[in-house]
DNA sequence: CGCGATTTTGAGCCATGTCAATCGGAGTGG
DNA sequence: CCACTCCGATTGACATGGCTCAAAATCGCG
C-alpha cells in the first residue's frame, strides 16, 4: 500500500474534525470527552462503494462515519429492498450481524470512511467516562428517533411528501457541512437508493422528481439537490407534522 | 378506593407472574434478578382504554406491560394517524415526552396496567445489578428489532403480506399466555387500530380480512383470531421474509 | 329500545406499480 | 477516435391496489 499523501492526510483531518464536531453537537459531547475520544479510535476504516459493514463477533459494535454514506438495509427473498436508515458523517453506526451474502445489514452506499467505536463504546462502561457514554447513547436516541420518522413517512405519507420529508430530514443533518447555503447539498443517492428507503418505485420516484422540478420546486443536478422554493415544499408537507 | 378482592389480587398475581416469566425468557434475565425486580417495583399503574402514558418528566422512563395492549402512536396534523409499536403483556415500553393533548406518545389501546421500573432501571446502573441491566437494555433491543421489521412491513409489503406478518408476529409474542393452540388468540384491536398500525385504510383493512376469510384462512369473531390455514398463509408471506 | 362505535359493502377514482423501450454518460478495449 | 457495453435516468402505455365517499348493517351497551 501506497503511504497516503500529506494532501490526503489533511483532507482527512478535516473530515474528521467536522464528524467529530458534529458528533459533539448533536449529543452534547464535552471537548474533553470528545478529545479522548478522538485519540482512543485512531484507526480509520475504508470500505468501497457497496460493501458490507459486517459485523464480525456477536458483540455489540459501534462505528462513527467520517465520510461518505451508509444505509441500513433489508433485502427479502423476492430481492426487495428496504433501506431503512440513512448514515452520513457525525452519525454513530450499530453494524448487527450480516446475512452470509450480504443480503441485510449496513451498506456503504458510497465510498465510505468510518472509525471503530468499539474500544470506546467497551472503555465508556467505566464510571469516570459517564460523558462518553451519555454522548454514545445520545446518538442512538437519535438514530431511534429517525427511524419513527421513517415509520411514519412510510405509514402515512403520500409519494411527493416522503420525498420532501426526507430530503428536508438530510438538509437539517447536512447543514452543518456544505459552505453555501443549506438548500443546497450533495446527494450521492441513485433513484433506486430513494426508492428502496422511501418505498417507492424506481419510475415513480422519477415521476415525483420530474413533477417538482416542473413547478420550478426543486432540482437534482450533478448529484446535487437544490431546494429551490423551500416554502413551497415546507407547505406540501405542512399537514404532515407531528403534533 | 375500595378494598381490591382477594381474587382480583389472584388473578394479579397470576398476571404478574405472566409478564416476569415472559420477559425473563426473551431477555435471559437471571431467577435471582428477577425476583429483585419484581420486589423493587410494586406498585402497579392502572390506565383506562385511550389513555395517554405521558412521561412526567424529561428523564429516561420505563414501564412493564402487566395486561392489557398499549401502542406508541404519532397524530400528524390533518390527523392521521400512526401506530409504530404495539406492546402486550411481558414487554418493556418507555414513554417519552407526549405532547400536551396526547397527540403522539404511548396509548392505552385496552385497560392497561403496567408497572414503572424506572427506579429499577436507576438501581441497575450499579455494577452489582449488571444482570439486570443486560436484560433491560436486552428488551428495548427487542424493541428495536421489531421496528426494523415494521419499517420492512410498511415498505415493501403488500396489504395481506402486512397483516398476515403482523398476525404472525402477535401469534409469537402471545403464544406464552393464552392456554390452547397457538393459531388462535384474542386480538383487542379495532380494525382502524390494524388500519393505522399497518398504514392502510380502515375499509382496505376490512376487505382484506373479507379475502383471507372468504379462502377460509382466517376467521376473526368476538376479537378472537384464528389462523385457519397457518401454511397457506405462511406461503403468502414467504417471499417477504429477510435473508 | 336507542344510540354511538364499529364493521361491512358498493361505486368510482387516483396514486402507484409493472413492463418495456429509449436515452445519455462513463468507462473500456480496439 | 470509435464501437461497445453497462448503468442510471427518463418516458409512455397500461394495469391495479388501495383510497374516498357514502350508505347499510351489526354490535355493544346504557
Amino acid at each position: 500500500m501506497a503511504e497516503p499523501s500529506s494532501a490526503a492526510i489533511a483532507w482527512l483531518d478535516i473530515a474528521l474534525d467536522q464528524a467529530f464536531n458534529c458528533l459533539a453537537r448533536n449529543t452534547g459531547l464535552e471537548p474533553s470527552a470528545l478529545s479522548w475520544l478522538r485519540k482512543s479510535a485512531p484507526r480509520v476504516e475504508i470500505f468501497p462503494k457497496g460493501a458490507m459493514l459486517s459485523s464480525t463477533g456477536a458483540t455489540r459494535q459501534l462505528k462513527l462515519v467520517v465520510a461518505g454514506w451508509a444505509a441500513e438495509t433489508r433485502v427479502l427473498a423476492d430481492s426487495r429492498r428496504q433501506i431503512c436508515a440513512l448514515h452520513l458523517p457525525g452519525d454513530v453506526v450499530t453494524p448487527r450481524l450480516s446475512a452470509p451474502h450480504g443480503l441485510y445489514g449496513v451498506a456503504a452506499l458510497t465510498k465510505l470512511e468510518c472509525l471503530d467505536l468499539t474500544p470506546a463504546l467497551d472503555a465508556a462502561e467505566r464510571p469516570e467516562k459517564a460523558s462518553v457514554r451519555r454522548a454514545l447513547t445520545a446518538a442512538l436516541t437519535i438514530n431511534e428517533a429517525r427511524r419513527y420518522e421513517h415509520i411514519v413517512r412510510l405509514g402515512q405519507h403520500t409519494a411527493p411528501e416522503r420525498l420532501i420529508h426526507l430530503l428536508f430530514e438530510l438538509r437539517e443533518r447536512l447543514a452543518p457541512f456544505g459552505g453555501g447555503s443549506p438548500d443546497s447539498f450533495r446527494l450521492p443517492l441513485t433513484q433506486e437508493d430513494l426508492a428502496d428507503a422511501l418505498g417507492l418505485s424506481v419510475v415513480h420516484i422519477n415521476r415525483t422528481l420530474r413533477q417538482l422540478r416542473a413547478a420550478r420546486m426543486l432540482e437534482i443536478r450533478f448529484g446535487t439537490v437544490t431546494l429551490l422554493q423551500p416554502r413551497q415544499l415546507q407547505e406540501i408537507i405542512a399537514a404532515t407534522r407531528v403534533s
